[in-house]
RNA sequence: GGGCCCGUAGCUCAGCGGUAGAGCAGGGGACUUUUAAUCCCUUGGUCCUGGGUUCGAAUCCCAGCGGGCUCACCA
């Protein structure tokens, strides 16, 4: 993970780092590597000393293009407007679809640690005229950028198109004008029923003079525009706008022959794959960013795409895998070698820097927090099964003292996240089922002497309830030790007994969470002699 | 059709010119109270294929094959 310094040790001066994202939808996890990129990136230019400032926009006067979340009859009446003037679907607290959107989507950065300097809306952007000067060029270069997108992008334009989105006075659609004829202060607008599929204009036609957020420049002229309003100077994008005359070749052509701006540095990542293929809320595959995060906590989410080089695809396949298991276990072991513990196995290169761009807190104290106890994920996922068990105390005894307050609270995140995880993802093998109506078959594979065992443990408990989980635990270990049978041998007797299974939580919790009546029962059950239980 | 990325152990990946690696999974063992914990040991690879460069290639170059994403409409 050197990637970061080195793309810090490769500027000098200020910088300014950008993103932007049109927000046509419901974002998926896959989305927010971008913004961790872009934040790590920034850290490390802050930790090289460059003054940076990190800008994060939402290019929200886009058209609507996607239906999937409109009602039939707001359809035709939404399509092709901009973002920003669209109503928001939800109808409860937002402005409009785009802040709606981007809202959720954004208001997720701040939990993982990303606080650009500033936001931008386009759709706030656009009426104070800041825009106005990059609108007057694009149109007075028009040729240009017609030249541009033919040599670029093997796109040819009408020789009167002009590089403009008026938005109709009409029916306020964006994405169905096209406009002709700058007058140097004006244009020709034509609002046309049948210029795109996917939304109809409404036929108006006339001038318009296209400042002050009656129209917007389209989307490769608006990117090379911020660079130039902005002073970007770095902007990674992901690889679906980085490829042979697509998006990122458009602007930056069109930033150095309409701007005349050299473009920011680029910095292509890829993107996380659900299962090999791509994350695709309207597909429903893979998870919504902002449902993500209420089972992989921020630290491991940043830590998921900290971790990878930013051109590698991440495979990432949460559901009914140890994925989230062992994205856990991973950074445990990271955080353990940053804190100088010991740990197993090879440790990938510049591990104290994954993990410190992990942290949330760009200057959290990185030793110190690396060194605070972690319970293991899969171990909280069997705690957190047993009734009765007071989690709390059995995570304190294993780390053999109290927890500190960032502990605790480290804990209670990770029960949260087992709980969801133990609902929505995880692998029948990681769930635990007492079998209360029968015995399970795979109890026939007991020995006798297991059976001997279990008989003996109901009498003990039948004489002496055990009131606790501690004391049920005390008595297999006594009861076992009497029938000279080791530990391992009796726990697996119960775990078949009583979970069909050959292992299992700490057995004598397991047994306490049981009505007594129960537990004794099924024991007798179990050892009862083969053919009896089988019977 | 064009572009980019990736093909290394069952899975996820590191290594990116000098004797093939890790985690997890699998196998074996230890353990009278963390029993899906912990510790020890261990199986397992034509490093996609074929050429080339080199004293030496998983690593660099070329060509294939396979997978993925993407552009050629808009953003």
């Amino acid at each position: 993970m050197d990637w970061a310094d080195e793309l810090a040790a490769s500027v000098d001066g200020p910088q300014v780092v950008n993103d932007s994202k049109t927000p046509s939808g419901t974002v998926h996890v896959g989305s927010l590597r971008g913004p961790v990129i872009l934040d790590v990136i920034t850290r490390a230019l802050r930790a090289r000393g460059l003054p940076t400032t990190l800008l994060y926009g939402v290019d929200d006067l886009d058209p609507m293009d996607a239906q999937a979340l409109l009602s039939p009859d707001a359809i035709e009446r939404e399509m092709g407007r901009p973002l920003a003037h669209v109503p928001d679907p939800a109808g409860d607290c937002h402005a409009s679809y785009a802040r709606h959107f981007a809202g959720i989507f954004i208001d997720t950065f701040a939990g993982l640690g990303i606080h650009p300097d500033r936001y931008y809306w386009m759709s706030d952007i656009y009426p104070t005229g800041q825009m106005d000067p990059y609108i007057r060029i694009a149109l007075d270069r028009a040729e240009v950028v017609r030249d541009v997108y033919r040599r670029v992008a093997n796109v040819r334009h009408p020789d009167h198109w002009l590089p403009l989105g008026v938005i109709c006075p009409d029916c306020g659609k964006v994405g169905t004008t096209i406009a002709s004829d700058w007058d140097g202060e004006t244009v020709a607008v034509a609002c046309r029923p049948d210029l795109v599929t996917w939304a109809v204009g409404c036929g108006w036609a006339g001038r318009v003079a296209p400042f002050g957020g009656a129209a917007k420049l389209p989307w490769n002229l608006e990117w090379a525009a911020q660079w130039s309003l902005f002073g970007v100077t770095i902007e990674p994008n992901g690889k679906d706008l980085a490829t042979a005359g697509g998006s990122r070749d458009r602007s930056n052509a069109i930033s150095r022959e309409v701007y005349d701006r050299e473009p920011p540095m680029n910095f292509p990542y890829e993107f996380l794959n659900i299962g090999g293929k791509k994350m695709s809320t309207s597909k429903g595959r893979g998870a919504a960013a902002h449902t993500i995060t209420t089972v992989v906590p921020p630290e491991q989410l940043r830590f998921l795409f900290v971790r990878s080089r930013p051109e590698s695809v991440i495979e990432f396949d949460p559901e009914g895998t140890d994925a989230i298991p062992r994205l856990f276990d991973e950074f445990d072991r990271l955080a353990d070698a940053t804190a100088g513990k010991e740990v197993r196995g090879e440790l990938p290169s510049g591990h104290e820097n994954i993990f410190r761009f992990s942290l949330l807190d760009a200057d959290a104290d990185v030793a110190g927090v690396a060194d605070a106890y972690r319970p293991p994920f899969a171990h909280l996922a069997l705690l957190a099964q047993v009734p009765g068990v007071d989690v709390v105390a059995r995570v304190e005894a294993e780390k053999s003292a109290p927890l500190s307050g960032a502990e605790r609270a480290e804990l209670d995140t990770r029960l949260s996240s087992v709980r969801r995880w133990l609902e929505a993802y995880a692998p029948e093998r990681a769930r635990l089922e007492i079998r209360r109506d029968a015995l399970p078959a795979e109890a026939s594979t007991l020995r006798p002497e297991q059976r001997g065992f279990l008989r003996a443990l109901a009498e003990t408990a039948r004489a002496d309830a055990p009131a606790s989980g501690e004391q049920w635990q005390s008595a297999i270990f006594a009861v076992a030790a009497e029938h000279g049978i080791d530990a391992k041998a009796a726990f697996n007797a119960i775990y078949l007994a009583f979970l069909g299974r050959a292992n299992g939580p700490r057995a004598g919790w397991l047994l306490a969470s049981l009505e007594h009546d129960f537990a004794i029962a099924r024991l007798d059950r179990a050892g009862a002699a083969a053919e009896e239980a089988t019977a």
